[in-house]
DNA sequence: TTGCCTGCAAAGTTTTTGCATATAA
DNA sequence: TTATATGCAAAAACTTTGCAGGCAA
């Protein structure tokens, strides 16, 4: 674990939601060329550190994993396409993770996760 | 409505979930350029005919909007990055719904909307 | 020395835009 | 005619890769 990866996991430690490659660099002191930063963000998403959230056109943004953050879900603003971090209470987690398991089974599928993005406009832009 | 629109909309009725540009190509005849392509794609989506998907790393797919296909989820392979469009029963759904509206509200959100995505191996993955 | 990490520059992929032509109303 | 749609080529945005130099064990 280098300064460098130490660095962005802290900057995303600091967010309360995913951040892009761009998102991260405001944050980060020292001109960090670009390159270097999508790499340690893919090092760090290989090691297990980092998950990839894709809930906006055309941007790959990075959260801590769940093992270090907890497992949570997302508001995500259409407007200004701000993601924000949403805990969920556990009952209503158990609900959501038996109703996927239904879903999923019936398809052929091996549910290992599940994603839900609540869409809407946030306090700012409303 | 032209021609071209009316062939992605026809290509996207078959398909059993999103495609991107490149993907809605193959199915198209002709050799229609990207450029126009994505041309197109826009133009729908504008109009509230497509809906954009955003599961995947940096890829842009579109399906039909719900307003014509109807409400549905998504079942999205890790390993081949397939995505499967999966109906969801109307009482699991009004579940999922006062699950969603409860959790958005206590965070200044305006809810509008909520994707449900299932993440795991699909059929032919496995 | 040996191996991993970094920066810089070049290239790759996906998507958007400008402009002239073609098509439709 | 008048407005909208298309094709081609160029550009933009985001991300990846090659390569040489640096740092640490």
């Amino acid at each position: 674990m280098t300064a460098a990866r130490q660095a962005v996991v802290e900057e995303l430690g600091k967010a309360d939601g995913p951040r892009s490659a761009a998102e991260l660099l405001e944050g980060l002191e020292g001109g960090v060329p670009l390159s270097s930063l999508y790499r340690t963000l893919t090092v760090l998403e290989d090691a297990g550190v980092l998950a990839p959230h894709h809930g906006v056109r055309g941007l790959t943004r990075y959260e801590l994993a769940e093992w270090l953050t907890g497992h949570h879900h997302h508001l995500v603003c259409t407007e200004c396409s701000v993601v924000e971090d949403i805990p969920i209470p556990s009952d209503v987690e158990q609900q959501l993770h038996t109703l996927v398991s239904a879903l999923a089974t019936t398809s052929g599928f091996a549910a290992d996760d599940h994603v839900l993005e609540i869409e809407g406009r946030c306090a700012r832009c409303r």
